[in-house]
DNA sequence: GTGTATGCAAACTGTTTGCATGGAC
DNA sequence: GTCCATGCAAACAGTTTGCATACAC
């Protein structure tokens, strides 16, 4: 469930959870929105200035590998990750181009099987981004 | 059309049709399939070793720009490349995971409203890549 | 002739790694 | 007590830039 998900505990999986992984894990949800590696370390020094930046490259690897951080993009020649909680059902994300704000959505390929057939591909993988602009972003017209 | 995009003048627009810009992109559309930078500058200077790396990344930069080159995945932290002669017209990419050839693919969102008005977001764009196995690949149970 | 493209090397940016120390379990 | 995680700094890889020269147009 999203819900439990969410917890911090699922974050590093069965790895130990420091202060300085709960910093980051705490600063990546709060940050709400997609982010760089750059970003969340911003966010994380801010809250605790010893955290080195090594440390959350790594935090962020086993964020990554436990699933509760995905990638949703890149910008600027570095990755952009998201703690979207939409758990281990397969779906993909939306991505608010003005503000960063990332949801999940449901994955739109209800045909998938059709291109293997014309192109000869047997497909069996695929990514999917959308962006686009959020409920908030429209009303403010930014 | 595809048959006259293939041309390399096309490859750098208005830009300068050097020699070197000549082996560069007749490097890219030998390779016939997804390339790294980094492995367009080895085929690139097996033909010509005095070209410089910068100058690739120039050159793929030019031919990025004007249509001619399209960034489909990534490997390794380097950006995986390809001429797939699909033009102008909106497409998406197959990308064989075993040999790297790459074909252009359908749009294969009809539906992409829907998913906006479910999520209050408004789609402006979108990306899309799927992987699989081609049909050469899929013979010699590579 | 003008201005873009080139090659080289140095500079940069983002990321990873080695190692001694600290602390979660 | 064991072993994973940390912080620091050095190392690294990929990419970009400055500059003088060459050459496409």
């Amino acid at each position: 469930m999203a819900a439990i998900r969410d917890d911090l505990t699922y974050a590093f999986g069965a790895g130990r959870l420091t202060p300085q992984r709960q910093t980051i894990a705490e600063s990546a949800r709060s940050l709400g929105r997609a982010f760089t590696i750059d970003d969340l370390a911003e966010e994380a020094r801010y809250r605790d200035p010893s955290i080195g930046v090594a440390t959350v490259y790594r935090a962020v690897s086993a964020m990554e590998a436990t699933g509760w951080l995905e990638r949703v993009g890149e910008r600027a020649g570095s990755v952009l990750y998201a703690q979207c909680g939409a758990g281990d059902r397969h779906h993909h994300h939306l991505v608010c181009t003005s503000c960063g704000r990332v949801e999940p959505a449901e994955c739109p390929l209800h045909d998938v099987a059709a291109h293997a057939a014309t192109s000869g591909f047997v497909i069996t993988n695929h990514e999917v981004t959308l962006y686009g602009l959020c409920p908030a972003c429209l009303a403010t017209g930014s």
